[in-house]
RNA sequence: GGACAGGUGGCGGAGUGGUCGAUCGCGUCGGUCUCGAAAACCGAAGUAGGUGCAAGCCUACCGUGGGUUCGAAUCCCACCCUGUCCGCCA
């Protein structure tokens, strides 16, 4: 969310902001918008104000017993306003902030321009992408293994979802121990056991809502998380907390849910796109001049654990295109998956500055000011992708799967998984 | 889900139609006093919006949203939340 102040002060820098999206100028449209509203509120209030004055004059006259003043006071009061007058600078404010709600953050200078993912710049890569003969798919290994079972979830829910069994159901709990112990240790975040159900107000805080609505599941009036960033980032929404010097670090290990309209037939095979997967997230809110260097300790957590698995894995700085409506400037961590011979997103760690802070007012006090934080969010990683890319990483010629060290303690000190 | 009780400024707690943004206490900040501190005393202090170069002025805010009224923290309606009891339940 933007403030209309700045706005108002900096027409074609906003709109100069928007245009690196690829989205039409629209300070003319708001800075209306502001006008029509602080005229109505001029309007409104000074017949406030003058209704205010006869009213207490009423109120004397009524003491003194005199009943013609009285009636002519009120007389004029029934002259000075409607109704729709008085309700016009709710109904103005409403239009303004309803016009805001759409526009996405405005992007960081370090962010290249481009249009789409092509236009990403590869900042730096841990290992090299390995060719492995008749590398398999997840999906066959898994289902060759007889522990991924995608026709039985078809039955028990529809498509894009997956049953796990036996060890592999045992490496994602594994994996998911394995990276929370890590934030919630080492790298000091405090973990969250959050509600995986949000109202309206915590969707728009994080920016799901009003644009994305058609991304959330929904039940009742209530939402299903689409990351754990939600309800963690909402953790300051509406307060003011004391000043952040060390930033304030959380974490989740959550289900999150995602109706993925918009991605027919994108990615239907396998476990890489689903409705309902694990993610680890960490999410920080700092003072603004911390934030940049949090987004590197954030992004440096996340490749630790893809480096930990034995994973070979590149840092991308998304280009303007690219980069999600709320965040200012995004890193994905893509991971190679030699089965299918592609990088692929497993995730993002994204600095938000104050633009989520505004839409659910999170501030901190400094002095007299009261200062909007900035918010950071980041998986740590995402579970599902991570098993996907440990099975087709680490399997053998024989169909089995090593295991990577870390997760061998969760998983009963089995090495690797295989069929027999 | 049902029945009561209640939601007021950082906290506690008054206020039931007329200069109430709101008595008072605690806490906070500034000052006097003191070698210094405590105590005591004096004073300051909410948030948002509009307007103005500024000092300032104006408007709104007593859980949320409507309504009644010239005027609402106070009356009416709906909803949300909290507490207690009952029912149900992992």
């Amino acid at each position: 969310m933007h403030d209309i102040r700045f706005i108002r002060a900096n027409p074609e820098a906003f709109d100069a902001a928007l245009a690196r999206r690829g989205i039409e100028p629209r300070s003319r449209i708001l800075l209306d918008l502001d006008a029509a509203r602080r005229e109505a509120v001029r309007v409104a209030e000074s017949n406030q104000a003058h209704r205010n004055e006869l009213s207490r004059d009423i109120g004397i006259a009524l003491k003194a017993g005199d009943r013609d003043k009285v009636a002519d006071l009120k007389a004029m009061v029934a002259r000075i306003a409607d109704a729709a007058s008085m309700n016009l600078p709710d109904f103005r404010t409403k239009e303004l902030e309803a016009a805001l709600a759409f526009d996405p953050n405005i992007l960081d200078p370090d962010v290249p321009e481009g249009r789409d993912e092509t236009a990403n710049v590869v900042l730096n890569q841990h290992g090299t992408p390995a060719t492995i003969a008749n590398a398999r798919q997840h999906f066959e290994l898994g289902e060759a293994l007889g522990l991924m079972d995608f026709e039985a979830a078809t039955r028990l829910s529809g498509s894009r979802f997956v049953v796990l069994k036996g060890a592999l159901a045992r490496l994602e709990r594994a994996l998911g121990q394995w990276m929370l112990n890590t934030q919630t240790g080492a790298n000091g975040y405090t973990e969250v056991a959050p509600p995986y159900l949000v109202n309206a107000a915590t969707a728009f805080g994080t920016g799901q809502l009003p644009k994305f609505e058609e991304d959330l599941f929904k039940t009742g009036d209530k939402y299903l998380i689409p990351t754990a960033e939600v309800p963690l980032t909402n953790l300051v929404a509406q307060q003011i907390i004391p000043e952040p010097t060390e930033p304030l670090r959380f974490t989740a290990l959550t289900p999150c849910f995602r109706s993925e309209a918009g991605s027919a037939g994108r990615d239907t095979r396998g476990m890489l796109r689903q409705h309902q997967f694990q993610k680890v997230e960490m999410v920080s809110i700092t003072r603004p001049e911390d934030s940049a260097a949090e987004h590197e300790r954030m992004t440096a957590c996340a490749e630790a654990i893809l480096t930990e698995l034995g994973l070979t894995w590149r840092r991308m700085l998304l280009c303007a295109g690219d980069t999600g409506f709320g965040a200012a400037k995004t890193y994905d961590l893509e991971v190679w998956l030699p089965g299918q011979q592609a990088w692929r997103e497993i995730s993002s760690c994204s600095n938000c500055h104050d633009f989520q802070a505004r839409r659910m007012n999170a501030r901190f006090k400094r002095g007299k000011d009261s200062i909007f934080v900035h918010t950071l969010n980041g998986s740590g990683v995402a579970v599902g992708r991570a098993l996907i890319a440990v099975m087709e990483t680490h399997q053998q010629p024989d169909g089995s799967i090593s295991i990577p060290e870390p997760l061998r303690p969760f998983m009963g000190g089995i090495e690797k998984i295989s069929s027999t």
